[in-house]
DNA sequence: TAATTATTGTAACAATCAGTACAAAAATCA
DNA sequence: TGATTTTTGTACTGATTGTTACAATAATTA
């Protein structure tokens, strides 16, 4: 009981992949349906048949960032070691991404909201899932520093979720849009260092 | 000894300040010339005249933004008062830009940064220097509060003033993007306990 | 007043924009 | 094989893009 009709010679996941590093390093407006044509290979036939506008495949391609980022970052704040190492190594994976991988611009999802936000309400409801869910995982990474007692208990899982959330997302919009490796560090080292103590 | 020829019938920095609002709510491949003209009232022929091309109006409309930030920041952050209150004040001046005033999306400057950094070295030196004042000021009023003991000497002034610089640049992107006040709260909450404990 | 100099609005430019029309191509199913 | 169904590439659409050309306008200076 396959699909009858010509089969369509390309993989719809690694086409939204490609699209997303276009859009990445391009910006919603900054890019073109025939630089997203040429970078796919597809034609102009195959990608409004496919995704149908230039909008939705954006949506598609921040629905599946969201949906291949949120893995990645759990992975890092969920594996077996201590608190400190894991939020550590959250930060430093972020630092990869910034100023060692090809990826171009910093985070997509919040470039995504920042540019589309207020004009396309999926885009909105998109990051704002994504964050929650950051949050959330955040979140229950501070209530086992707490409970075992690495992060003194003076402070709420909340306040220090929320506090590491926003510095993270500060991080990535500062090296995304000043390149300061050196900045960077410093960053890495007061985020820490306000959670541990000195 | 003043000038010959017909005088312009327009003000220029305050046509820089309407063409500020127009790059800040659309962005900078948002929103076109015809945009910027009826926003303005000038015509292309003036606009060109004046500013050359697109990118060097934009190029004065950042430049604009930082000069007046850097000083509204700078007045927030040397004020009188505890260093406490200057540092919630800081926030609280964000949290009304985003939620309560006209302005359109968080801090044009760091939008600016996004957009705009890696396709225009101007734009990435502005942002850079303004970041730069802004983190030697809040250097200071943290080396103030560590003089004064309202911060606990366990911390340098530059991981503190760090942590708060990205913690502020990640406020006003989710500010921007999610719209969310609750987390807004929280994430000032968990800045200023981050820095004066509980 | 006459010469000079700058600004202004309008019209136009080639290029590019997102999206569509449609016929040829290529597969499946009967 | 022949009917059916979908994909594919190409050509095209009207609208918009950033920018320029230029003549009319309006001021100053001599």
């Amino acid at each position: 009981m396959s699909k009858r009709g010509r089969p369509r010679d390309f993989d719809y996941t690694s086409i939204v992949d490609v699209a997303m590093k276009t859009f990445w390093s391009k910006g919603y407006n900054g890019c073109s349906t025939h630089d997203l044509c040429s970078d796919t290979g597809l034609g102009k036939g195959s990608l409004y048949n496919t995704f149908g506008s230039k909008q939705d495949l954006y949506l598609a391609v921040v629905e599946h960032y969201h949906d291949t980022g949120i893995r990645e970052q759990r992975a890092l704040l969920e594996c077996p070691g201590s608190v400190k190492e894991r939020l550590q190594n959250f930060l430093a994976w972020a630092l990869v991404e910034d100023f060692e991988s090809m990826n171009p611009k910093g985070c997509l999802l919040i470039n995504a909201g920042l540019e589309r936000a207020k004009d396309d309400p999926k885009i909105e409801e998109i990051v704002s899932r994504h964050v929650e869910f950051l949050k959330q995982t955040m979140e229950k990474v501070m209530e086992e520093g707490l409970r075992t007692g690495e992060i003194s208990k003076k402070r709420s899982a909340v306040d220090l979720a929320s506090l590491f959330l926003s510095s993270y997302y500060g991080f990535r919009v500062l090296n995304a849009s000043t390149q300061n490796r050196a900045l960077a560090e410093q960053i890495m080292n007061g985020t820490i260092e306000s959670i541990f103590g000195a």
